[in-house]
DNA sequence: ATTCATGCAAACCATTTGCAGATCA
DNA sequence: TGATCTGCAAATGGTTTGCATGAAT
């Protein structure tokens, strides 16, 4: 699917509820597409925004970023760095989307694996408790990881 | 172990890093033992500890937590609502701490269940990333809940 | 004496909100 | 026209920090 498809798609998510696409909301979609396997934070998506509309206000970048959530089009999340995370949500991978936290220099990898399907199974059956979403983060290190000096495939928290 | 063995271990731990047992600090940890799986957060300790230690400031909690926090005695975790919660880190457990988060009620359960360790050996093969710690919510809702008025087991998250 | 710890109040900072004007159906 | 949406600035609220005092070795 291609960025305007995707834009198009969620511009039918938005009418069918009653809110419009408008020019803030389509750039800030944009640039959540375009760095898809970043984790931002709404002051890292109001930054880039704001290079492709200067007019935009913070305010309406967390508004968005806020519906786009309540809708779950987008993924709210924290590592406990003080921030919000934001990442756009692809249903195919509800089930495998995990986190590795390298101590040392910080990077966040995003790795994409099946693992808790059979899990959540299990949590239906022995606890009665229908999973939809979940969440699954590791810390640790990296082998080669020099501390502070990662080769960073993806976006780095502090 | 009783609380007050556990309280003179974790007194070793901090006298070993130069760091002192204050009567502050032991009241905190005797409420964060009384009170272990429901992940309460900085100001609710504080009216807890309050009770019994009148004078004690909201800093001195916030920073007994962050201490403890370093140490890897009590783990920070945050479950999205705006609050740092701590639940004192018991490493026999290490890998069988994990929550479901009901989305109705807000009830948060703790499940202690040996789920990871396959999948983190797995990791560290693969990835070569030696994981030290992980944390795995789960989200969704009981299948007797209903909405507001669930049965808590543990302290709820609005 | 020196180092560590505390309480208080002020500062901080990410996020939210009130409001008046702009935009769209 | 009426609803939604925006930008700005102010408010909020959890957390942190500066500083002078207090406790412990």
């Amino acid at each position: 699917m291609t960025i305007l498809e995707q834009i198009d798609k969620i511009n039918r998510q938005l009418t069918a509820k009653g809110y419009k696409l408008t020019s803030q909301r389509e750039i800030t979609l944009q640039i959540l597409l375009e760095n898809e396997n970043d984790h931002l934070s709404a002051e890292e998506v109001f930054m880039l925004v704001r290079a492709k509309f200067p007019e935009i206000g913070l305010a309406t970048v967390y508004r968005t970023l806020e519906l786009l959530s309540e809708l779950h089009i987008v993924e709210k999340m924290n590592f406990g760095d003080g921030v919000a995370r934001f990442d756009l949500r692809d249903d195919s991978h509800a089930h495998m989307h995990h986190h590795l936290i390298c101590t040392d220099c910080g990077l966040v990898k995003e790795i994409k694996d099946d693992w808790l399907s059979e899990i959540e199974k299990r949590i239906e059956n022995e606890f009665g408790f229908k999973v939809t979403d979940h969440r699954l983060d590791f810390t640790g290190s990296f082998n080669n990881c020099t501390s502070g000096d990662c080769k960073r495939k993806s976006k780095a928290v502090s």
